[in-house]
DNA sequence: CGTCAAAATTGGACTAGACCACTCCTTAGA
DNA sequence: TCTAAGGAGTGGTCTAGTCCAATTTTGACG
């Protein structure tokens, strides 16, 4: 037996999969009640297995009538992915360049933004690569009382796992606010770029599972190699 | 008794809220075998009740220990919003111009985005205002297979209000890409803008209950007043 | 045949309770 | 005084079952 044991919905709605991909658009999937006695589980479990099909649009239900095999969608899986997961998909190896790492002991000017990031900080600048394309460039502030001999580390990777793996500090959620500009030609020539190009700038507050604010970050991404792709719910 | 009866969890979320705004950060609140005794519901709901305000980041779980308040984030409440929701939020009024309707026939170059957006089709072109300003200019497509005398409609609110009441067609979720672009000095001309700023390209695709395609959009929105707030989690 | 009210069927919401996994505190022992 | 084992308490997962709400089918009636 593997060691590692998954869920029952979870593992139910992996094997129900399949069994929808090949079925019909509209065709009818068996009743909750009859899944849960072909599988041993309870319905409530068999539910939460739906659920999840229903979330990336697998199947649809119909209150009083049942649950169907949903149409192909053009796009499959649409969702908010980080850097190194967009890279991923787009089949691209991550790669990052440090421009410039720094501890900054106190500053003036200290808006509602840094709530949270503690002084004395780390400025870390970076250029974030796709298979050695520049595709953004970015600024990091992390209080040093979180990472404290950060300088140490091996910047060129991604900056979440070294947190997590070496600091025990895992970023689960982010507030993002996302921007369009025209990338001014400090940031084209880093970039190698042409100024004048559409571009995004986002800012990011990355927070750990005490809700506590770990990171502060400005990007600037090229528009020409990016695009933001997300599903949106009533 | 109000006709509309709210569900245990969402309710008994509502009513947990208040008394954890006014908790310090970090402290625990009771634990969920005692709140079911407290307020007569069972745990299940209990749990549903606390993973509502965990998912807006009001409390915290630790597995083991118990649940904690969430210390105030910068921005409270960040989800991606449709144009009305956006104009509500931004304290303006939603308004839309009709540039030009008509019904497509037929016609070449149908890509794999017109799936399901059956021949004939309305061609809807508007110009999106806020507060009388002028915030994205926009182009949607609907089958007249769905609205059929779609024409005879006032289209200067909210199309999506328009479908579910008039047709019964109610968008529930949209495949959404987001581009960054320079606005073009004819799209500028229309918004009344200078041209060469950036602003953002948005293709959309709406999709039913059915998981069936509906709508198909392209809009092009005005960078100066817009941005983009989301929160991403793991 | 068609109509329409009743019955059966299906998904939706909730309960009470069992058991597991993790955390934290107590306490016996060195 | 310190340490490690153990137990109590917490959240995490799942079950079996009840009742409600929406839909579909049935069948009596015209």
């Amino acid at each position: 037996m593997a060691k590692e044991e998954f869920l029952k919905p979870y593992r139910l709605a992996e094997i129900l999969r399949p069994e929808i991909a090949e079925s019909d658009p509209h065709e009818p999937i068996p009743t909750e009640r009859q899944l849960a006695e072909r599988f041993g589980v309870s319905r409530v479990s068999v539910r939460q297995a739906l659920a999840l099909l229903n979330e990336d649009g697998a199947i649809y239900t119909v209150h009083g009538s049942g649950s169907f095999v949903a149409p192909p969608r053009v796009t499959k899986q649409m969702k908010l992915l980080s850097f190194s997961q967009e890279m991923e998909v787009r089949g691209l190896k991550p790669k990052a360049k440090v421009l410039n790492v720094h501890l900054i002991e106190s500053s003036t000017n200290r808006s509602d933004d840094w709530a949270g990031i503690t002084e004395p900080t780390y400025r870390i600048e970076r250029l974030r690569y796709g298979n050695d394309d520049p595709m953004s460039w970015e600024v990091s502030y992390i209080a040093s009382e979180i990472a404290p001999d950060l300088l140490k580390q091996d910047l060129t990777g991604s900056l979440y796992t070294l947190l997590k793996n070496n600091y025990g500090q895992e970023i689960v959620s982010a507030d993002e606010q996302l921007t369009p500009v025209l990338i001014d030609s400090a940031t084209s020539t880093k970039m190698k770029l042409t100024p004048g190009k559409p571009g995004f700038e986002i800012h990011r507050h990355g927070f750990n599972v005490r809700g506590q604010q770990v990171e502060l970050s400005r990007t600037i991404r090229r528009g020409d190699r990016w695009d933001f792709k997300y599903t949106v719910r009533a």
